[in-house]
DNA sequence: GCTTGATTTAGACTATATCCAAGACTATAA
DNA sequence: TTATAGTCTTGGATATAGTCTAAATCAAGC
């Protein structure tokens, strides 16, 4: 069973497995949208009505702390989680809003002269027009 | 004069020069630090006690459109700004939470496949330790 | 089945950002 | 210089994102 190994997971990084934890590690990894904290909780209510929104973030957090998901900063007001660990970049379209993953070179995504101080992570985010907003504006035309 | 030359590029972009948009502008420019809305406020309100935020938003979107400065995601949940529009990415130090300049590798700073999308521009964050609290916690071990 | 400590909950609270309508200002032209 | 039209600024209300708290609940070991 899948939530088995969820529940494993969790246990693992020290966590432990409540049905609230395995509902949004299970539907975080399920969706390759990349979700806010709101959408998680609307999302996750669908299965459990009661659970509240500082559970969501309060999970969202220890999942980002044990490395288990990812906190983008794509958007510039709002954080966005991603359980896909692979190595890529996040594109975000300024007209529909939504982010796509988008490869990027292998090793590491960028050299940086770092002056001194300790890199732990590097994260790149593009911009633009996604490529069915682009479509639509040349039909609209 | 300085601030006749500021007047000149925002007229360049099509902004009317009023007094709030030079004292943002110029304050931006003088400053390496990379501000909050609310701290470019605070700043710009020492010699313009009756600016709003309102405007004080209002006018970083308004330089942001224009480009003439960068709106920085490298905080998860505030938005910064940088004057300097030369290439270079920026590192968040997860002690002191101050933010640097970093340079990077001359050209393009990442090659990414954007699967049919079209990539307008390209940010790079790095996230770890800098150099004065990696000294600080030396002294203090 | 208890007990203990961790977790969840609801709602209050804080922080960040945007909206709105009224008034003030800027630029232009007579 | 004054009139005018349009833009900009202001302060407050509103919206959105995230955090905190204290009481209730739950999980796991005894």
């Amino acid at each position: 069973m899948r939530s088995k190994a969820y529940a494993e997971t969790l246990r693992q990084v020290g966590l432990v497995p409540t049905i609230q934890r395995l509902a949004v590690l299970e539907w975080l990894c399920k969706t390759n949208e990349h979700p806010t904290a709101d959408q998680v909780h609307s999302a996750v209510r669908k299965k459990f009505p009661s659970i509240s929104r500082a559970t969501v973030y309060n999970t969202l957090d220890a999942l980002t702390k044990a490395g288990m998901v990812l906190r983008l900063s794509v958007d510039p007001t709002v954080a966005r989680y991603d359980a896909d660990l692979g190595p890529h970049a996040h594109f975000r379209c300024r007209v529909c809003q939504k982010v796509y993953d988008i490869k990027t070179k292998q090793g590491k995504p960028i050299d940086v002269k770092a002056d001194g101080h300790l890199v732990e992570s590097v994260r790149t985010y593009a911009y633009g027009v996604c490529a069915d907003c682009i479509e639509k504006e040349r039909s609209d035309a």
